[in-house]
DNA sequence: TTTAGCTTCCGGATTACATCA
DNA sequence: TGTGATGTAATCCGGAAGCTA
């Protein structure tokens, strides 16, 4: 009996990718730069498995910019900052123009030159109806971000930081499960190999004679690794001499990681 | 058919602001 | 009232993909 055939535990401990969206994984297959294997073992759905989201074709992205343009909502957006001083000191015309600016934003992220970097706190309606619109889907194509700008009175483009930063979010805190999650089974694995490195001692020092099958030829038994039942040689599949040797916790804990074990 | 340029989107890292203890 | 910690909106940057000339 080998070393290897007394640590195998059956217990398994494995890492996946995280399901990602159809860009995602297009890219990361290209190339793996960045976070490379993210621990996923089943802890329940991530929103990267609940949420399979679809690239925006050319059509929605032209549609986009159009809407962008198109958007007229900007007073109450921009009455949703909550620092509303510098605001005041400006004139309506400046207001109409600042409109017209954020209208034509949509590729750069800079803030207006010289006005420090102002804040938006969503609303508790603002976050629920975004919070809601993630579960269904964590990404947005153009025509669904335009919608819900204009039904929460931001910009689209807020819209779009938003479900960034939350899938961020998301992809973070799955992360911290896993990683939970991967010490417990370092844990557990560490434990149980101390107790088999035990229990190898405790077989080598025992002197007792071996059990009358293992004084039969080795070419007359077969034994099935899965069931574990011992047969007669001949290859005479009826063959009564098996032998059962009952339950078998260790079995059983392969039969969760490896199903394959079952194959008896 | 290939290619370069442009646009858009996204993720990751970071910054900066608002809030709270 | 000042301050550090925390959460998060916003920004920056680089890469990928699609479209077009």
């Amino acid at each position: 009996m080998g070393f290897e055939d007394i640590c195998n535990t059956g217990l398994g401990l494995g890492i996946y990718r995280l399901p990602q969206t159809h860009q995602q994984q297009k890219k990361k297959n290209l190339l793996l730069k960045d976070d490379h294997f993210l621990p996923s073992l089943s802890l329940g759905p991530s929103q990267y498995i609940l949420n399979s989201a679809t690239k925006n074709d050319a059509a929605g992205k032209v549609c986009e910019s159009t809407d962008v343009h198109q958007q007229t909502s900007s007073l109450s957006a921009l009455s949703s900052f909550s620092n509303s001083s510098v605001k005041k000191e400006r004139d309506f015309t400046e207001e109409e123009e600042e409109l017209e600016r954020i209208s034509n934003s949509r590729v750069s992220d800079e803030d207006e030159e010289g006005s420090p970097r102002k804040k938006l706190r969503l609303t508790k309606a603002q976050f629920a109806t975004l919070e809601e619109s993630f579960k269904e889907h964590s990404t947005l194509n153009p025509k669904q971000k335009q919608a819900l700008a204009e039904k929460l009175n931001l910009r689209p483009r807020q819209v779009e930081v938003w479900f960034q930063n939350r899938r961020a979010r998301t992809k973070l805190k799955q992360t911290e499960v896993d990683c939970e999650f991967l010490k417990k089974c370092c844990e557990s694995l560490t434990e149980e190999n101390k107790r088999l490195q035990k229990e190898l001692q405790e077989l080598k020092s025992l002197k007792v004679p071996a059990p009358v099958y293992m004084q039969l030829p080795a070419a007359t038994l077969t034994m099935c690794p899965s069931c574990e039942k011992v047969g007669g040689g001949g290859g005479d599949g009826s063959s009564t001499s098996t032998l059962s040797f009952g339950s078998n916790p260790r079995f059983y804990d392969s039969l969760i990681t490896n199903p394959s074990a079952a194959s008896c």
